[in-house]
DNA sequence: AAAACGTGGCG
DNA sequence: TCGCCAAGTTT
């Protein structure tokens, strides 16, 4: 039963795997040879509820400024943050900087699920794909791909969350003992390219024939969600102050909490109605355009106000620095590009 | 256990 | 134009 599926798909796998910079072949796998464990790690973290276009570059990044997970470790958190601005869900680069140390400290990654599941930022699902992809662990996998792929070929309409539970056990029951990381990526590659959300391509899928779902016609509409609940509109101020030498004045934001961590303009809360409040006595100028950014959980519309500041200016919050506009996240780069046209008309 | 937590692309 | 979606984890 088990081996009927995994057959098919990794015969499937062999001939479709897709190439990324953090992956080896099926060919070289075959001949004993596995992957780096930190490029597994590193690749999976990033893709957290990301899209493989948008890690390729980041991943490229990192693994040429910091090749090994000691050169991470050593690593300043400024410098980790400013290269993962833009990428989002910060909390994880935070947790990426702790797990390094971690691993640093024990010498090398845990080669168990259990172990890895232990250090920071690794949940159920990293520790399955690590352990399977990097040390050959016949350990369950699942993903959105692998919930997508399991609800449609046992046609189940249980929506998720609810569902979870009886999706990883059936994900369980097909991880096959043999090439279980080549299995793991497959059924996320099968996810990816073939059972997609919205149109799936049945046709040419290996799981055609036991797919309950399409032969019931239901694929399209698996997996069944619960209902999410409506975005509010919050309102907020941000304060661009850029000094005559260039400098620009920022903070960076506390650890916890929305964007931790990360640089980002002094400014008000992001309420219904926030109140002003300039980080330095200076001639603030509204500009007309907004800054409109939607993140998680609330839409967000961001009024900036620019100043230029004095040389000898001593601001309540924040500190001068010569900006890399590219290490501010993308709510603050939106501000960031509304201002600087303003400094340029000056 | 529900809510917090980013962003860009696509139909 | 806009909601949905993408290799989830933490609290």
């Amino acid at each position: 039963m088990r081996d009927r599926f995994s057959d098919s798909l990794l015969a499937w796998y062999d001939q479709h795997a897709r190439t990324m910079p953090w992956r080896i072949g099926p060919t070289d796998r075959r001949q004993g040879i596995r992957p780096d464990p930190y490029r597994v790690w590193l690749s999976e973290v990033m893709l957290q509820q990301t899209t493989v276009a948008a890690v390729r570059d980041y991943f490229l990044r990192f693994t040429t400024l910091w090749p090994t997970v000691q050169d991470l470790a050593a690593a300043r958190d400024a410098d980790v943050m400013a290269q993962w601005a833009g990428l989002g869900y910060y909390a994880r680069a935070r947790n990426l900087l702790k797990c390094a140390r971690d691993v640093a400290e024990l010498g090398a990654f845990p080669d168990t699920a259990e172990g890895l599941r232990a250090l920071p930022g690794i949940g159920p699902y990293t520790a399955g794909a690590v352990a399977s992809i990097a040390f050959d662990r016949p350990e369950v996998v699942v993903d959105g791909n692998v919930e997508r792929v399991m609800s449609r070929l046992f046609d189940i309409h249980t929506p998720l969350p609810a569902a979870k539970p009886e999706l990883t056990e059936r994900a369980r029951e097909l991880t096959p003992l043999d090439r279980p990381g080549d299995y793991a990526q497959a059924v996320m590659d099968l996810g990816a390219t073939i059972c997609t959300p919205r149109t799936p391509a049945c046709g040419i899928c290996p799981w055609r024939d036991p797919c309950l779902a399409r032969q019931r016609g239901t694929a399209p509409d698996l997996p069944r969600k619960t209902p999410k609940k409506p975005k509010p509109t919050r309102f907020g101020i941000a304060y661009i102050g850029r000094r005559v030498d260039g400098a620009y004045l920022v903070e960076t934001r506390p650890d916890k909490g929305l964007l931790g961590g990360m640089l980002g303009w002094p400014g008000s809360d992001w309420s219904e109605s926030p109140a002003p409040c300039p980080p330095t006595s200076a001639d603030w100028q509204a500009q007309s355009q907004v800054a409109q950014h939607t993140f998680t959980h609330f839409h967000l519309t961001l009024t900036v106000m620019t100043a230029t500041l004095p040389a000898g200016c001593n601001p309540e919050r924040g500190q001068f620095i010569d900006l890399v506009p590219s290490s501010l996240p993308t709510v603050m780069r939106k501000a960031y590009d509304i201002a600087a046209e303003q400094f340029e008309t000056d």
